[in-house]
DNA sequence: TTGTAAGCGTTATCAG
DNA sequence: CTGATAACGCTTACAA
């Protein structure tokens, strides 16, 4: 275009406010640039990091993403969802097939959850990460160990369940007591587990949260960690390295599984079929844990 | 229409897997249907709650919501924000005027901000409640108080800081600590602010979290709350009640002012523009305030 | 009750 | 390099 022609329509648009409609430049290019990234709450750090990590990745792209919690903080009461018009969905941590027809044939890639239910995966090695934790407490003397785990059925809270009840097999006892993330819950729940006769000499938590419900617990009764109780979390939040003593968690790659996932989603939504393998998790050790009394 | 045509239409309707095209409709009615609710993060359950009141609302007069932070949970890097196809823009806690052009002219109420930005604001009344809290500790005999404050720029900080001061001028020695709400800050400064010579009897915090890691430092320095030092947080959190001894605080109508942000907000999509009156506070009495040893 | 046509604000195509 | 025109898929108004 030629410099002064440039320069008159800037000015024109200028002097008459001009701005393009977004939705009539959807309608005509057929995307809107936009994707939705679906979480069970708003205000968890774990899912707020996924969230970075997808925004990112489609902000390289060009793409914007916008969020949506089907819950609650009290994760009792679901929230309306949008259906908006939206370039693809990625949702996280959610097994609810029925939810998934919300959004008819947009492109949809699901993070953290089952990948046999017809829609693209992308998800983390839960499984490896609770196998860590479940060895490194054997591995120190542990006997009887604490489960406190999520009363919510998902994906992941289901193949962890299963790894940690078939690798303590013959191995150690497993006391298991289920919650809600509520935090009124889990400090009931907690102290439950601490309450047990025999005491279990170790807590596995589904969360760092939880684990925090623990520490509670634990000081209430008296117990100290981890000379009276070992305590291994999940998900490594800012707060494990913050809690005293410091807080031996699961990490979950968290921002990777968002980018992932909007890697795939962006691929989908080109047509492509892209393969998603198992992200890497690992066993922080930190201070909660050590062998038992003898 | 007549029942047959009905369900001939119908019928066709599913054979061919019609979708009714969401962005041609936009177009058509000149309205989308959605509304984005902008906070400065995401992980934070006062946001939640203010998320649950607004999308509640929306949702009694069919509109969705969908929300975008504008940082990531450190709190330091800043998330890019999509510029969609909105009805309209609700913003909470954000000051940044040069933000809010990125919506141009789509109708825009602004929450807990400074009403004198051209926006409409619908506010807390956080002088009000701040005033309660100075007093609650003037009342009780505290000579000394401590201030554990944001080192943030906003308005609700801004008037809370004011507060402060004026109220304690005279009538207390004012100790004030600047943090950012990120975990590993917070913990430091709550050390700092309980290691001044000599150390205030009370702390106020602008954030029931902060108030958590007044817990921890005074614990790591062998005191106890409250009859070594008072606390005071902001928010009323579910934490709050959880934390031991139960945590005063200052309650703020969070679910309230997003269901009436939202109705500010469609009212102006409507024409109309409302008067926003400042939502009520309350200081909440729990266990951890008392009077200072003599 | 049913069918037709215009128009929303873009982008893309094709003559001038 | 410019200007006119069709098309995206829907809603609405009006005619058959």
């Amino acid at each position: 275009v030629s410099p002064a022609t440039a320069e008159k329509v800037e000015r024109a648009a200028r002097e008459l406010r001009y701005r393009p409609n977004l939705v009539a430049r959807s309608l005509r290019i057929e995307r809107t640039g936009t994707v939705l990234v679906v979480f069970p709450v708003l205000a968890n750090p774990f899912f707020a990091q996924v969230h970075a990590g997808a925004t990112r990745a489609a902000a390289e792209q060009g793409v914007g993403v916008v969020v949506c919690p089907i819950q609650d903080e009290d994760g009792r009461e679901p929230l309306p969802i949008p259906s908006q018009t939206l370039d693809g969905v990625l949702t996280c941590s959610l097994d609810k097939s029925q939810l998934w027809e919300t959004w008819g044939d947009t492109p949809h890639v699901a993070l953290d959850s089952n990948p046999r239910h017809g829609v693209p995966a992308v998800n983390m090695d839960v499984a490896g990460g609770a196998r860590q934790a479940v060895d490194h407490l054997l591995s120190l003397g542990h006997k009887h160990i604490g489960f406190l785990r999520s009363e919510r059925e998902a994906w992941t809270f289901g193949t962890r369940h299963r790894v940690v009840r078939d690798r303590t097999r013959r191995r150690a006892r497993l006391t298991e007591v289920a919650t809600s993330f509520a935090l009124a819950d889990a400090a009931g729940n907690a102290e439950r587990i601490l309450g047990v006769h025999p005491r279990p000499t170790a807590v596995l938590c589904e969360d760092d949260n939880l684990a925090v419900a623990v520490y509670h617990a634990a000081h209430r009764l008296g117990l100290r960690v981890p000379e009276d109780i070992s305590v291994v979390g999940c998900d490594d939040l800012p707060l494990a390295r913050l809690m005293s003593p410091e807080l031996t968690t699961i990490r979950l790659p968290a921002e990777e599984m968002g980018a992932h996932g909007i890697k795939v989603l962006l691929a989908l939504m080109a047509g492509e079929r892209q393969r998603c393998p198992l992200l890497e998790t690992t066993l922080v050790l930190r201070e909660s844990t050590r062998a038992p009394r003898s």
